[in-house]
DNA sequence: CGGTCTCTTGACGGAGTTCAAAGCTAGTGG
DNA sequence: CCACTAGCTTTGAACTCCGTCAAGAGACCG
């Protein structure tokens, strides 16, 4: 089973996982590598896996009708990615998932997430627990772009994630904190300039 | 056990409840009645509670350092409203819950909650099942924040949440909006014209 | 080393904010 | 049950932040 993962289990619920459990970590997920901007989940289609990532980058995105890319989410090694909405309603998808680095990932079915739920109470635990985190992030983050600036966003961004900054493209941090590129480049320029 | 949570159940995950897990659910939380502009959960302790209305109507919103309100979420009969971080962390909060209409809750510790999840596998998946759709919710609301006009992002609260707004206050709904009332009024004006 | 993708800079425009004041409405107390 | 008041909504005018359009500079890859 892959260390990653086992870390991210106990960083998650302060258990450890026992051995029946980690076998099945082991045996329902297939690993997979995709090259840098592939695309791996698209909009349209239904969703069909959860992605963890043990290693590169990738982000989610979603497309609207005027044709902007508007990024929903980075995620790096040890990060889970997938289009919720998709994959456990079965629905066509609403967003792309796209790499940004050669990734390599554990790569899980509905079925797969089923069986490990089924199977052990605690998995299913562990699950509950990962959504409860990323939805109090998320609701954070909203508050966060209904009633600040561009610029105390960028640098809260900046402190959150300091290592996204210089693996993850200028335009795409501007996507994700809902503002265009030239004004992300301005809104830099002048932090330089203080 | 109250009728409104296990419709709440079936609609959620597609199954009924055991006679032990209704029992279970009508033991484990207590029933509470708050009268109109109570405040039941205050930023800065710890949120101990989760609460499912059944009857009424509550927000929850955030203050932040200019004193401005930012609602997250509304909730009515037949929704569940908690501050999420403070309750499942037990750090102190920063969402303040605030009933908009006398309310009749079923009120849930973090006990109630572990207990009902750890006695039966069925009510852990219930709510992992409840956090998930929340949470894709809460992705799709975020890249309309982000990509869209105050008016559309009205338009489609209007068409989402109808019954909300002759029983929520247009202030509290531009606030959910990300906008100031002031706007809305303006929106609201632009459209009747049209 | 050529081409494409990314970042920067400038000028202008527009959506939404701010400040201020007046008109409504609904809940409270007499 | 009516009148008063506090809170909500509307409207106007000036301003600001960010978006749009456009063009040039820089970086990265084949």
């Amino acid at each position: 089973m892959e260390a990653t993962i086992k870390e991210n289990v106990f960083k998650t619920i302060g258990e450890h996982l026992s051995d029946e459990e980690c076998e099945a970590f082991s045996e329902l997920p297939f690993q997979k590598s995709y090259a840098r901007k592939t695309i791996i989940a698209d909009e349209g289609k239904v969703c069909k896996y959860v992605y963890f990532i043990t290693k590169g980058a990738a982000y989610s995105y979603y497309i609207n009708e005027d044709g902007d890319k508007n990024v929903i989410q980075f995620a790096i090694e040890g990060h889970w990615i997938t289009d919720q909405y998709s994959f456990f309603s079965g629905k066509k998808g609403i967003f792309m998932i796209e790499t940004l680095e050669d990734c390599e990932m554990l790569v899980f079915s509905k079925e797969s997430i089923d069986n490990l739920c089924r199977g052990s109470h605690r998995i299913e635990h562990f699950f509950r627990i990962l959504v409860q985190n990323a939805f109090a992030a998320l609701q954070y983050r909203l508050t966060k772009t209904n009633s600040e600036t561009a610029e105390s966003r960028y640098l809260e961004f900046a402190e959150l994630y300091p290592h996204f900054l210089n693996r993850i493209p200028q335009y795409l941090i501007a996507s994700y904190l809902g503002i265009r590129p030239q004004s992300l480049s301005r809104i830099r320029k002048e932090l330089s300039e203080k």
